[in-house]
DNA sequence: AGAACATGAGCAAACGTTTGCGCAAGCACA
DNA sequence: TGTGCTTGCGCAAACGTTTGCTCATGTTCT
């Protein structure tokens, strides 16, 4: 028995196939007797409307297509999760697709799932957002002309693009502000990933920190990294070998954080005695690690909302401004007072 | 300017929709000349083919549904990374839902990608596979009559049904072996959730491990868990209460173990001294924990790899028997010989 | 030279919905 | 009783493809 369609149940019910469609649908200008009586015969039949089909004659597919740098990236993950929910929530289905943190893969990602007709597209982590502006992205009956993109931790605004972040820079300042008014002189600075926003903004608030609490910014203090373990692992060696040696040092993400944490216990650096550790993200795991890593909160499920809500709204026809959410600092273990006489002053 | 369709095209060309769309799938009926024509025009005017259209005359929407239990699993991560590489490669889009790890949520997240007309759905870590067998996948023009399902890391054998794991039996009762010899008698076990295959065929595996090495199975060294973090952190104060205190713990998986690790280090439990401790799993974060875990690696983007092979495979119609694979030990520094003299014995 | 076949292309149906329009019957109003 | 509005429903087009069939032309074989 193959699949019931909309024509079996108006066959059955000895009406047309309109009547059975706006019966379905709730259309007014149906008796409720026959309602009922279609009603009953397809939840009887078991009948599930073709989405396919549907999505042919309205141009909408009820569908909203994601790229994601890597969900292997706990912030991503706890993001993308939120962005399900609320997806759910509205009824929407979910395309999925990785960029790889590679813009290249990313903007074909997108291509792709352009190509599938979502209605919307949500970028987590954009590191292209200028070729979104020559991305094809018309579509059969577009209500607003073009299938909104959303970038999630970017502010590029441009028609059609909407913006969903944290304040990045606000709360790396914060951090670093913590860190000055804990005794601490030199601040190192773990950097994220080249072209993303939250990376640049990061580095801008650690810079901003700085200068707001009169500690001369050392262009030697910043580490390049990926925002991945690695990153950390690798910056403990080069953070002993400073000439002044940073005494507390806040990274681009939890990860890179906790790859430092590892670093250090591995040489036998205290922390946070010898060296205060300031992640970022709050992922769950950073609670747990030895010592609890103080962190940057991000309302990940909330931003993987907002980046919902902003696409239905821009949908809808409705304004969609930026949305910029507010980190909040985690005050945890791996953080403490300088324990060192500052070597210069 | 709107979408540009086949008909716009075939209009330019002056031949018929049929030719324009037998020409771009490179038909053998069709004279090189105009292919050449016909494919140059469609490049020219970006011509992208609607993939909603496509799907309501094939029956195919070329794209496989994923219900994952929680992405912001790691372990669910890698292997969802390793499902979208391999559904990208074979040019296959991805519909994702969540089932949150509750069964209910899952089969109804089932359903609804089924609406959505995907070729295959993949359940990573499955909790109701019993009610995939009378969930309706049948499809208009479906080849082999339903649309497969492949479970990760569930053996459940049904028609339609197909299974892609790890030997979690195996590789639990080798982590057990290790632990023995290095002298540990007394072994207690951290199980995960309730339902899943894993989480039983690990336990199976840790009382076969436990007979294999002529130790006497104790159910209070058994303690329940979910595979999250708490659960590791709660056990703690349970393992130090055991008469015999055990000196090694199997946990079911990395999560667990490295909530364990944080709970020891803050009771000043000395790991491996005093306690060792091994995961399951094998995710990125397990090589930086203090000490780093000793753990069983799954061949995470393998297993997703595998899951998409055994899908197309059934897609095809051929035959796609089970994958199991093996896990394999990694040894690294939270395990250590028994330091303790054995209390009992 | 006739038959059989290969080549190149078009016609039209089909996929399963939604929706604008038309139409008949019933009703209220003047 | 005629006019106009409302209610309930059907007709048919449309969405953008794919594909079975048909058909004309050219080619090769006997």
């Amino acid at each position: 028995m193959a699949h019931v369609s909309i024509i079996d149940i108006a066959r059955l019910a000895q009406v047309s196939p309109s009547t059975v469609s706006r019966a379905l649908q709730n259309h007014p200008r149906i008796s409720p007797e026959r309602r009922a009586e279609i009603v009953a015969l397809a939840e009887q039949l078991g009948y599930r409307p073709s989405q396919v089909a549907r999505s042919l004659v309205t141009g909408q597919t009820h569908t909203l297509g994601v790229v994601a740098s890597d969900v292997t990236d706990p912030f991503v993950a706890e993001v993308l999760k939120g962005v399900e929910a609320a997806a759910r929530r509205a009824d929407y289905g979910l395309l999925m697709a990785m960029s790889n943190r590679d813009p290249a893969q990313e903007i074909e990602a997108a291509a792709v799932l352009l190509d599938h007709q979502v209605d919307g597209l949500i970028v987590i982590s954009s590191r292209a957002p200028e070729r979104y502006r020559h991305l094809p992205r018309t579509r059969a009956h577009a209500v607003g002309g073009a299938v909104p993109v959303v970038l999630l931790n970017h502010d590029f605004s441009e028609a059609g693009v909407y913006s969903v972040r944290m304040d990045n820079a606000g709360a790396a300042s914060a951090a670093v502000t913590l860190l000055s008014q804990l005794g601490h002189r030199h601040i190192a600075f773990i950097a994220g990933p080249g072209g993303g926003q939250s990376s640049h903004a990061r580095m801008t608030g650690y810079l901003q920190g700085l200068a707001l609490n009169h500690l001369t910014p050392l262009p030697e203090l910043i580490l390049q990294g990926a925002g991945m373990l690695e990153d950390g692992w690798e910056a403990l060696a080069a953070l002993q070998a400073m000439q002044p040696r940073p005494t507390a040092v806040l990274c681009y993400n939890d990860l890179a954080a906790m790859g430092l944490l590892a670093a250090a216990a591995k040489a036998g650096v205290g922390v946070p005695d010898a060296l205060s550790v300031v992640g970022f993200d709050n992922i769950p795991l950073s609670a747990y690690t030895v010592p609890a890593l103080t962190t940057v909160e991000q309302p990940k499920a909330a931003l993987g909302q907002a980046a919902v809500r902003t696409c239905l709204r821009a949908l809808a026809g409705e304004p969609a401004p930026p949305v910029v959410m507010s980190g909040q600092i985690i005050l945890r273990a791996s953080t403490g007072p300088c324990r060192l006489p500052s070597a210069v002053g």
